[in-house]
DNA sequence: ATTTCATTTCGATATCTATCGAAATATAAA
DNA sequence: TTTATATTTCGATAGATATCGAAATGAAAT
């Protein structure tokens, strides 16, 4: 039975796991500002990354003191493409996600991070 | 959150819950023939059972001394027919799946279930 | 009615997980 | 080179989960 496959799900199995990748699809967050929307310990936050990412549901990019998390869209592999779309579609007006974007949008990176 | 939604990513975040899954592809299963497959406690297969019902991917119905559980294929909700036919697909050829669906093939109830 | 057998529920247990705070790591600024 | 800050790793803990065997339930056959 192919691990990876039962490793998305794995990943998709924590509600607030499914509220990043919702949040992602905005735009890349560092880890602090999904952090602050999630008001979780900053630790916990990352563990929810490192999942994401084993499962391969996310991709980071250091920029500078930051790490930026995206969606692995322009993956080639077609079950995590297939996984994201779903997940979009499914979570599409919730209001929870819906939150959480705004937030993301009104966030002030200077003061959060204090750039 | 949608906590169905996310439930039905729970349920299917165990491979032995998938082996299930793929092999109710052939037909609906009764619990012995399932426990035989999957070489597991009865209890254990009863409960992810209940599980995956709980999640709304499987149906069951009573014949005589059995319960017949299979796929709600023909289900209204679309979140659930579409992850059926993710799993279908995702898991298709795939070797533990094969070797079930064999099994389930060639199961001589006669003498499983002392018919 | 009693027995038989399929299934579920219950109780126990070992493992896993989500969470936190603290310590470690890494990078940028002063 | 300190200092400050972003992130990860570590250690601990409470709660969830997968598993089993035994007991309870329910339906069929004798």
């Amino acid at each position: 039975m192919d691990a990876g496959s039962v490793k998305i799900f794995r990943a998709l199995s924590d509600r607030n796991r499914v509220r990043i990748l919702k949040m992602l699809e905005l735009r890349p967050l560092c880890v602090c500002e999904i952090t602050s929307i999630l008001e979780l310990a900053t630790s916990t936050v990352s563990k929810h990354l490192s999942i994401l990412r084993d499962a391969g549901l996310l991709t980071d990019s250091k920029d500078g003191k930051w790490i930026y998390y995206g969606l692995s869209k322009a993956s080639g592999d077609p079950h995590t493409r297939e996984v994201l779309s779903l997940v979009s579609r499914w979570f599409d007006g919730d209001k929870t996600a819906k939150s959480d974007a705004e937030k993301a949008r009104t966030i002030d990176k200077e003061k959060l991070c204090g750039v």
